[in-house]
DNA sequence: CCGTTGTTCCACCCGTGGGTCCAGGTGCGG
DNA sequence: CCGCACCTGGACCCACGGGTGGAACAACGG
């Protein structure tokens, strides 16, 4: 690995200025915002926008390398906008700037291609360290972020791919899993070539050894086990 | 990308070094690597580690501000060697870099608190960007990583949230809840403090609304609505 | 003021589901 | 060869689920 291959194209070797566009409709924010960036010497504030259309505006007009968005503003929302930079103008990177680190918010922003997610109480530092690695193709997210992130995925995840015990026979986790998919014994036995008076067994034998109650039990350890 | 012009913090507020911990099995990776961020005037590389016990050692010795973790170690892998840094040296930040970017190992690395996850084809730029944001409380990732990370928790968690009609009373829906909870209609009515009757009359309208065929099909689409 | 919507309840019917007991056929390993 | 596990099937019973129709009451809004 050395330090001067690079896989993503559009960077440039020399040190080029980034382009950088400030969204923000509180100008009490966006203004001093845009002087504090202005201040790196590798950074080019190209235009402030007060809402969406004008962000997506700015990117039309000329080139961008990335877009400082805060999601709650007028007209078109940094949510909306995000999502039609990043199809209009793949090449334009974009990092969120916003008070608000709910998990909705979080999710639909980075849905919607954010590469960047960063709360208001991040430093000068931290929003110039985004911007450098949003524009090299890397993402930053605050911790807090991050966290919310993650526990979305490990609550959805991690859990799963459990329970059932062993003793069950192939053909009645075969049973199981067209039980989890909602099909009555009448189906489930024309599916497997079999009476549905066998069907009945199997699910008996199942149920006795999962300890499984009800068939609406069924079909919930069925997807709970991931058939 | 030039070494002659580093862009970065230490002029203002942090004049701190960074105390950094390189961790990778291979002497061909870590020495070059641990030379090539020595280069950079806010970092200083106190150890380079071989497996996760040695990383392990290295933060128990002295202190330490950022571990670049390698996944592929002998004795305690990377993972393992992260969960335990988190737990027993919170201050320390791990930012993970590796040649693998499967799902598996992203969540596993990042759910054992690494604050940042590189792929091997990072530059030299890259890393230095991550360690200091992953110093700072940020976390980096690389954009596949990013893409990953996202792929896996949209399918898990925006996916489900949809289906069911809009026109459902909410008595209805919370009869569907219960539903879901594998609960026969009897159980039902207690916990509601309503008739058997009751409950069947709402099922029946619910079933009608949404579509629905069996009690089986309700729980698949109560588990999938998120009740 | 009256229609609509939501919630509550009843009675009736019958199909499916779930439990039980039993039993024949097959293939495997002691 | 004989058990054993598994898949297969049939018979019976009855409780629960699901469908239909009807009805009463409160709250809301045109």
């Amino acid at each position: 690995m050395s330090d001067t291959t690079r896989h993503d194209a559009r960077s440039a070797d020399v040190p080029r200025r980034l382009r950088v566009v400030v969204a923000d409709d509180q100008a009490a924010v966006r203004e001093p915002l845009a002087a504090v960036l202005a201040l790196s010497e590798d950074i080019d504030v190209v235009a402030a926008a007060a809402d969406g259309d004008e962000v997506l505006a700015a990117a039309a007009a000329g080139p961008v390398d990335v877009v400082l968005m805060d999601l709650r503003m007028p007209r078109t929302d940094g949510i909306e906008a995000t999502r039609r930079l990043t199809e209009e103008h793949p090449g334009v990177a974009v990092v969120v700037l916003t008070t608000f680190a709910d998990d909705d918010s979080i999710l639909a922003a980075l849905s919607a291609g954010a590469r960047g997610y960063l709360t208001k109480n991040a430093g000068r530092q931290d929003i110039v360290r985004a911007i450098r690695a949003a524009a090299a193709g890397q993402s930053v997210l605050d911790r807090e972020v991050q966290d919310r992130l993650l526990a979305t995925v490990r609550t959805r995840t991690t859990a799963p791919r459990q329970s059932l015990p062993e003793d069950i026979t192939p053909r009645e986790r075969e049973v199981l899993a067209l039980i989890g998919q909602g099909l009555p014994n009448r189906a489930i036995a024309e599916k497997l070539f079999i009476s549905e008076a066998t069907v009945k067994t199997h699910i008996n034998n199942l149920f006795a050894k999962a300890g499984i109650r009800d068939r609406a039990d069924a079909v919930r350890r069925a997807l709970a086990a991931g058939l």
